[in-house]
DNA sequence: GAGATCTGTTGACACAGATCAAAACCAACG
DNA sequence: CGTTGGTTTTGATCTGTGTCAACAGATCTC
């Protein structure tokens, strides 16, 4: 598959224009436009989160869901096409999704773009690094929120809870990992079909653990993006969605996949499942 | 491509056989037969380490480097085909590898084995993990070494330096989740010769940074699993290597292919690169 | 060292999906 | 309401790679 080139162009300006130049991400950025944004909210205890079952907070000691500490904070809300961050930039902070949903990708040298992955509620977003700056950049796909977990902040607190978030860091960042690498496995099979069932299937699985319907997927990409995910073109998975349209295993449309019958689904996903 | 099946039933079985039966996992697992074998090995200051500046412990205030805390240890000797750890085991310790090459996978319902990664010195091993357990198993390709970094042991030392190596940890994961995102880009482009060529080329990456040769990669894995872990079927591996080797890119041997014309290898992984 | 077994190579063919091209659909706007 | 620009669908063709099968080499065993 040839990348589309370039498609980020048509984003980013616009985004870029309408929010901020730099993002909420320099050393010195904790006062940034979606802090400003977030106002109250930016003080809202977690226990009133209704994404706490699935945040590293889940992870805490229960009191500690009453305070917010400095280094993690409600970021305000972002708009489709916001930037979050781009790739190069210093990786000062990690992201939990609220709500919303984000894409993260990469551009190479050519101008194509590659999406890395789509990140819901109680994902991670900013943890894949190299030499301290972010590999992705990140931008949101319809309207989100998230928290900012400030690292260089974390830093600063060792006498606090710190240990304890950066333990429930790693535990968080190791099913974040899982999830990855259920996707690297559908992607290192040859059908098209089974790529495109196991992306409903695990997208599925991430909304039951949010406790929303299974059989409703919300798709704020467009095709072109989720081809470019899935590792095809945007024919392929265009004539693939209309023959599991008229199969009656799906239903499509524009902004959601429902989906029929999750047997049928689950069993095309089979062969590559990692469980 | 049909992945072959049940390729770890020719080697676990000679595996567990020959060396251990329980792997050095159990929670009260601190004294392994790893640990055993290394003996006066496991009191050696990371200061004399040939891996050390891939290590986590480069991160480490320079200090740090003459002590080895309870709960990073050298781990012993592994043989070609010893298992670290199994899908589904707790995952109480993530590894770094000082020497050798460990392989990782994933064994679906069907028996299909799914190659997740080849792990060499620098990198960590476990650090995918869902429920708090592993969701890949590891074993070792050829002779190998690693360090064990037992989690809940460092949970019981926050009064030492276990805060600073839990970000240093933090780092590291981040830098890992690169190297498999740089082959999920990989694995989302259908040519097989791309997949190829990056693989080469991140490859001699890494050993580039163990201030190895970049020119000779040694390949202890078999050709089924590089196969596999690129995501195409063992002929088409066969046939592209014997393409690149008349081509003069490559010259491919059993155990080693050496890069003859690395800008050629570099040019042919480009389009995928993530840089 | 001869046979058996495993692993890797080469060949022929078919098919899934890429590519190129055009039409249909949708949303925004004047 | 028609125009415009972007997105998605459908169609026709072609190529790469999977599949099946036979062969060659290496390794192991006795």
């Amino acid at each position: 598959m040839k990348p589309s080139s370039v498609i980020s162009e048509a984003v980013l300006p616009r985004t870029v224009a309408r929010q901020h130049e730099a993002p909420c991400l320099s050393p010195a950025g904790r006062e940034t436009p979606h802090a400003k944004q977030a106002g109250e909210a930016g003080r809202e205890p977690c226990s009133q989160c209704p994404t706490r079952h699935v945040c590293i907070a889940a992870k805490l000691p229960a009191g500690r869901l009453t305070e917010i500490p400095a280094w993690f904070r409600v970021s305000g809300v972002f708009a489709p096409g916001d930037v979050l961050f781009r790739a190069g930039d210093p990786a000062v902070s990690q992201f939990h999704v609220r709500s919303g949903m984000f894409k993260t990708f990469v551009i190479n040298a050519q101008g194509d773009e590659f999406v890395t992955g789509f990140h819901v509620a109680g994902d991670i977003i900013g943890c894949v690094a190299k030499a301290g700056r972010y590999v992705e950049s990140a931008v949101a796909l319809e309207t989100a929120t998230l928290c900012e977990l400030n690292l260089t902040a974390l830093q600063n607190d060792a006498g606090g809870g710190a240990f304890a978030v950066l333990q429930a860091l790693v535990g968080q960042i190791a099913e974040q990992a899982q999830r990855r690498l259920a996707h690297q496995l559908a992607l290192s099979q040859t059908s098209a079909q089974l790529r495109f069932a196991a992306f409903c299937v695990s997208y599925a699985e991430r909304l039951v653990a949010l406790n929303r319907c299974a059989t409703y997927l919300p798709t704020p990409m467009s095709r072109t993006d989720l081809a470019n995910y899935l590792g095809m073109t945007l024919e392929s998975l265009s004539r693939l969605v209309s023959k599991l349209n008229c199969a009656g295993v799906i239903a499509a449309a524009r902004d959601h996949i429902e989906v029929c019958q999750p047997r049928q689904l689950a069993a095309m996903a089979r062969p590559a499942s990692c469980e």
